[in-house]
RNA sequence: GGGCCCGUAGUUCAACGGAUAGAAUGCGGGAUUGCGGAUCCUGUGAUCUGGGUUCAAUUCCCAGCGGGCUCACCA
């Protein structure tokens, strides 16, 4: 049975339209009773608290008082402030505050231990929560390479630092050494940066003149696009955002499953119970209905299967009237998926499927032999590797396979862009099969040798059903267009409650669903399998892509009752006191490298839980200190923070994919 | 059976080997007619088991348990 390149399809019970479980939405009411808000401890300090008393610690190394004291001996210095406006320079990649905060502590802290900087930077991380300071240096590394106590040298390092420039003050907490920067100061350089930079805030240079293919989508002809086939689709197409954020040359293909055996099978199913005019009508449906067919009757008449191999061959080889029905269901095809693509907002670079390598494979098979690299096996060819399974690249009817289009697609992508990576998002289920392929291609020498780990399969889980696995041919399965209608209709329901006035509604909810989609997708770890829950996909509370779009709006709100002409160039940001703000500045700068180590890890959803956190932070802030109405001073600075979260909100989203509307 | 992947609150997910494991959702309370309540505040609640490595393990290694995928002429 033809297995999808870019997930599986299958899906028990489809859900119908009525019959769907939805969350409805959520109709709050507000009990008017005036009450006095009293402040409380935070929910982290609480829970902290709580577990302290209720359970014993594990480790007891911990040095409580030790740190108490140093904190209360901690030196306040004197801040010096120190905006940094970036150059102006058009070619100049934004610059990134955090990555020279960074070098900076590092440097200081690094000539205090007699150390090299490059050694020390790796070691900066964040502190957890409620540990007062913005970085922490771990000394227990230090530890090994000085041999001496890490609280030696905390303390020691805390001695030595002189803080100067953003590091306000630096402080020894127990084998920790902590720094404390002033948010103002890098405010008044970051922001301005941001607003600048605008919509290419985040973005850098790191892969100019190198290319990256992304093979993605790659959906079968002749049968519906399921939400098996999100995943790649939408992973893949932000993946390609990311990396050419980052300066890479991007080509974006979509590998089609547009050759192979179940043409045979639908050669066949076609001649013996096809309907021309069903078909026309409705391309999909009908290829849908035969294909089910075939493998209904194939399970009771055992021979069909050979006939559709042969039919497979003939077309091949050439036949005429076998290749006209394949133009025929690949033209119809294209034409369906191109809407999904279209809702979806999803472009390529090249959709080159597997019968435009037909040729080459061929050439691929030739060379092989050539080669000595293959062997027969059951009158079929075979290339043997190291503890692998063989990789199988000739039928013994001598009609190619999946492996060995793959291969002249190897071969292809490296002579012709020669990309410093090839990215193939494709489901993990075929990891091994991958693994085979990319050996195979280094003993034909289509990559160098000891380049294999430039063929990345990024791959991820596999999405499956409240009721099981998905599977096309038992009509279990959720298409993507239905998926697709479903949300954006109930985005536009929510519009006509929530903005009833609001213009270009249709066009909205279409973009809000899709972000619902989208970000369902993205914001979790693609490694894992995920079941497909029309609950969570229709939801628009919480960490939802619905969410950040609304926060984006919010943003974009304020600015635009402000009437301001233009972000202000120059910004006093001693004005963003609250640690609401400074939470949000501090954000912002992670927002570069987030990006790329998204890219490093192909892995979007660190940008989504980024663009959460967020705005996250941003809400948090808004909904208590006012912008609009505050003091002059404190609203051109605050406006100017509402202006960088709206930027980076939408650059966020933008590399995963999602529309960021300024209203909805 | 061999190989690969996954195992965190009731549920769905986070957590560059680090200091008190974060969220969302659910359920229970709330938000002074201030910038749109698709929001915010607040209570509740979790690392599958057993070993090992490490100053430090949700994270790395081994074994077990549970789940998924995969083991050549499909893609």
């Amino acid at each position: 049975m033809p297995k999808k390149r870019s997930g599986k399809t299958s899906k028990k019970k489809s859900h119908t339209k009525a019959s769907k479980p939805r969350k409805p939405l959520r109709k709050k009411l507000h009990s008017k009773i005036s009450k006095v808000r009293v402040s409380k401890p935070r929910k982290a300090l609480r829970k902290k608290m709580h577990r302290k008393l209720s359970r014993p610690r594990k480790h007891v190394v911990s040095k409580k008082p030790e740190k108490r004291k140093k904190v209360e001996g901690r030196k306040k210095l004197p801040k010096q402030l120190q905006s940094r406006v970036p150059p102006s320079i058009e070619k100049q990649p934004p610059a990134d505050f955090l990555k020279e905060i960074k070098s900076g502590i590092a440097e200081s802290a690094a000539s205090a231990a007699g150390l090299p900087a490059e050694e020390i930077l790796p070691l900066l991380e964040k502190p957890p929560e409620g540990i007062d300071a913005d970085f922490a240096l771990p000394c227990f590394a230090l530890a090994r390479i000085l041999k001496k106590d890490p609280r030696l040298i905390a303390l020691d390092l805390y001695k030595k630092i002189t803080p100067s420039g953003v590091i306000m003050e630096a402080n020894n907490t127990g084998p920790y050494l902590n720094f404390s920067v002033d948010w103002n100061s890098v405010a008044s350089g970051l922001i301005p940066s941001i607003l600048q930079s605008g919509s290419k805030y985040g973005s850098s240079k790191t892969g100019e003149g190198k290319t990256v293919v992304v093979d993605f989508s790659a959906p079968n002809i002749a049968k519906p696009m399921s939400v098996g086939h999100m995943r790649s689709t939408i992973i893949g197409d932000s993946l390609c955002r990311i990396h050419r954020f980052l300066g890479y040359k991007v080509i974006g293909d979509n590998h089609l499953g547009d050759w192979g055996t179940q043409f045979g099978k639908i050669i066949v199913a076609y001649r013996k119970w096809g309907h021309p005019e069903r078909l026309d009508k409705n391309p999909i449906e009908e290829l849908l209905r035969i294909y089910v067919k075939f493998h209904e009757e194939a399970e009771i008449d055992k021979t069909l299967e050979d006939e559709a191999r042969a039919a497979f061959k003939r077309l091949e080889d050439g036949d005429k009237e076998s290749l006209s029905l394949w133009k025929k269901f690949t033209d119809l095809s294209l034409a369906e998926f191109g809407k999904v693509y279209k809702s979806l907002g999803v472009k390529f670079d090249a959709v080159l499927g597997e019968s435009f390598y037909l040729a080459m494979a061929k050439e691929v098979i030739d060379e092989a032999i050539k080669k000595k690299v293959t062997k027969w096996s059951q009158h079929a060819l075979i290339i043997e590797l190291e503890n692998q399974v063989p990789l199988i690249i000739r039928k013994s009817d001598e009609g190619t396979l999946y492996s060995t289009r793959d291969l002249a697609t190897i071969k292809y992508r490296m002579k012709n862009s020669s990309p410093e990576k090839i990215l193939y998002v494709i489901g993990s289920e075929q990891k091994s099969y991958l693994q085979q392929v990319f050996s195979a291609a280094e003993k034909l020498g289509y990559i160098k040798p000891g380049q294999k780990k430039n063929l990345v399969h990024v791959y991820f889980g596999m999405i499956s059903l409240p009721e099981g696995k998905m599977s096309t041919r038992k009509g279990r399965v959720i298409f993507l267009d239905h998926v697709i209608k479903e949300v954006t209709d109930l985005a536009e329901k929510t519009i006509i409650i929530k903005n009833p006035e609001l213009k270009n509604r249709k066009r909205i909810a279409q973009e809000v669903g899709i972000g619902a989609i989208k970000y369902a997708d993205l914001s979790r770890d693609r490694i894992k399998d995920v079941k497909f829950d029309w609950d969570e996909i229709l939801s628009f509370e919480g960490d939802t892509g619905p969410y950040i779009q609304y926060t984006h709006a919010r943003a974009c709100s304020i600015l635009r009752k402000a009437k301001l002409k233009r972000p202000p160039a120059k910004l006093n940001a001693s004005f963003l006191k609250d640690a609401k703000e400074k939470a949000i500045v501090r954000k912002l700068a992670e927002f570069p490298e987030t990006v790329s180590r998204a890219a490093e890890d192909c892995k979007p959803h660190y940008i989504a839980n980024y663009v959460f956190s967020l705005a996250t932070a941003f809400n948090e802030f808004y909904q208590s200190i006012p912008v609009l109405k505050a003091k002059k001073c404190s609203r051109e600075a605050r406006l100017a923070l509402v202006s960088a979260v709206k930027t980076t909100l939408k650059n966020g989203l933008f590399l995963l994919g999602i529309e960021a509307p300024e209203e909805m």
